[in-house]
DNA sequence: CTTGAAAAGAACTGCCT
DNA sequence: AGGCAGTTCTTTTCAAG
């Protein structure tokens, strides 16, 4: 476990709040001089702190009106079925993210869609053609905030 | 919505790749000169296509080993009950995503907790004290993983 | 759209306290 | 760990084809 100090909690507060910001402006903020707040930035990343920085799109405006969650349970689970189902919902371009999860779901999907009729195309012809699908429950997305979390 | 053409969406597909890239380097992999690509970059972020870019910290290795999803259903859904829970799911650290969704639950929360017994205190002391909290599904994040999407 | 150039600023390095 | 000074690279704007 990486240990951090209060300087760099406030540098990953500022830099979650602005990952464009400059050293020499994070430095400015903090009361450090340009080359100490880049070099911290650079241990921050070098640790594995910072994993990267992630571009952020407005899939809205892109055309992708419409988010659903959608909850699935395997109805096949041996390491095959996992494997199968895994290999094949990386390759249906809606689907966002997926996480692997324990409890009453197996995998939890974010899926993007232009709107509804785009999103029950998604849902008959790809997510309900996936290897050993078995419930399947859906969550439309209607608003999202993020939160600085307790690491900042 | 936002039209794109052919070389804006391989922009779009390698600074997803790695947002850290320099126009210059664009530029040499879509057959652009340096200004050419900036400019292209510039007017995606003026248009709002890309809204940000998004610090990614390692959680797990900064001592936040536990990430568990929270389906909630509110029992008082009045506009008072909505705002009222909002309001106070806010305040809590450890919630690092709040989504308002449509369907089987009112929310969905990304809770982070240092490990079980930790998340048992949020849960316990936080996520049910949240005033009109009714059913809550919890489902431990065991992976992740994030795909490029449709529009890169 | 392109190339070339110039100015500003950010990133990175080495040395010193 | 931090600061100072200097070098290199990128960003940003401009002129001109």
């Amino acid at each position: 476990m990486i240990e951090l100090d209060t300087t760099d909690r406030q540098l990953l507060r500022e830099l979650e709040r602005d990952a464009t910001q400059s050293a020499s402006a994070l430095g400015r903020k903090l009361g450090l001089s340009q080359p100490a707040a880049w070099r911290r930035i650079h241990r921050l990343h070098e640790s594995g702190a910072i994993k990267g920085l992630r571009l952020d799109l407005d899939t809205e405006r892109l055309g992708f009106g419409v988010s659903v969650f959608l909850g699935v349970k395997l109805a096949t689970k041996g390491r095959v079925g996992i494997a199968e189902f895994e290999r094949a919902v990386t390759a249906i371009p809606e689907v966002q993210t997926i996480e692997h999860i324990l409890g009453l779901f197996d995998y939890r999907l974010r899926v993007v869609a232009r709107d509804i009729p785009d999103f029950e195309r998604v849902l008959r012809r790809r997510i309900m053609m996936l290897p050993g699908v078995g419930e399947v429950e859906a969550n439309v997305l209607l608003s999202e905030e993020r939160r600085p979390g307790p690491i900042g």
